[in-house]
DNA sequence: CAAATTCCTATTGATTTTATAGGAAATATA
DNA sequence: TATATTTCCTATAAAATCAATAGGAATTTG
């Protein structure tokens, strides 16, 4: 499996963001602040759980937090500017499809000269990281993919 | 990580078997069969994982046996036309990018109707399939990507 | 001050990966 | 027939990763 249930959770969080904005309890119409408390009822997901995944999503700059009461997450870009493969590079780490194609990028494999695969391993590679840096959360919302 | 060992070495072995094809000890000039003691200790595999992963492409049809002295495996059929999608469907047994996709085939999934994003994993996993299904290993012993 | 929320660190249980071990069955050759 | 070599089969284990869970600190609103 590509992509862990940390990932699939995230673009959920991240749409359900999407979806959400406008919507804050605190009446800002501009506001957008979703709490995970709402998120993980909605997506039926572990609060504590997607604690974790918000953080790294934070810390990757794609969503922005504030804390205390009436607090909560808000998308930072326009959903129409963040793709899939951001959110995947962040919550999965990479999505390279064999290991080795990071050893290999990094000079690290002594093997890199003679190794017959690695051509293909990162065309497709390439191929999946240009699918999904073409998938905005727009996309999704509106099913045009 | 999309693909793990397992398939990584199904690979090698599948692209070695290719190579040797026909310098087989026994003198046959037709039999090209490979031990995988030899294979083990040219693609640096342990020899006792190797076996497990040979019984799976031998049980999928993509490698024919010998038992005994001077026995070994040969593929099953020429190397172009074996591709990669096949090594690593036996192999891996799936490479759905999330997991839930099977399910949501099997009709399993009771959100699959309001899931947004079910059609952008089965699109992707459409175009892995179809990237994978084009490379056979003749193409990779030729350098052809 | 109370309630609600994010933030931080540590731990745990389950699953998957990556083998390892030991021997049974088959085959070629001397 | 005996021996060496090889595939075949089942069981076990060590290590890594995944998927949470737990407890509380820090922050903000009212």
């Amino acid at each position: 499996m590509m992509i862990s249930t940390k990932g699939k959770y995230a673009l959920q969080t991240m749409l359900d963001l999407a979806q959400q904005a406008g919507g804050c309890a605190c009446g800002d119409a501009e506001c957008g602040c979703v709490s995970l408390k709402a998120i993980a009822e909605r997506q039926n997901i572990s609060m504590k759980y997607l604690e974790s995944i918000a953080a790294l999503l934070n810390r990757g700059g794609l969503v922005k937090s504030t804390r205390g009461k009436d607090g909560g997450y808000r998308l930072a870009k326009p959903a129409n500017e963040i793709t899939v493969a951001e959110i995947m590079a962040i919550t999965e780490g990479s999505l390279a499809p064999v290991s080795c194609l990071e050893t290999c990028s990094d000079g690290q494999c002594v093997h890199a000269d003679g190794c017959l695969t690695m051509p293909m391993w990162q065309k497709l590679d390439a191929i999946i990281d240009e699918f999904l840096s073409g998938v905005t959360l727009q996309d999704i919302l509106e099913r045009r993919i």
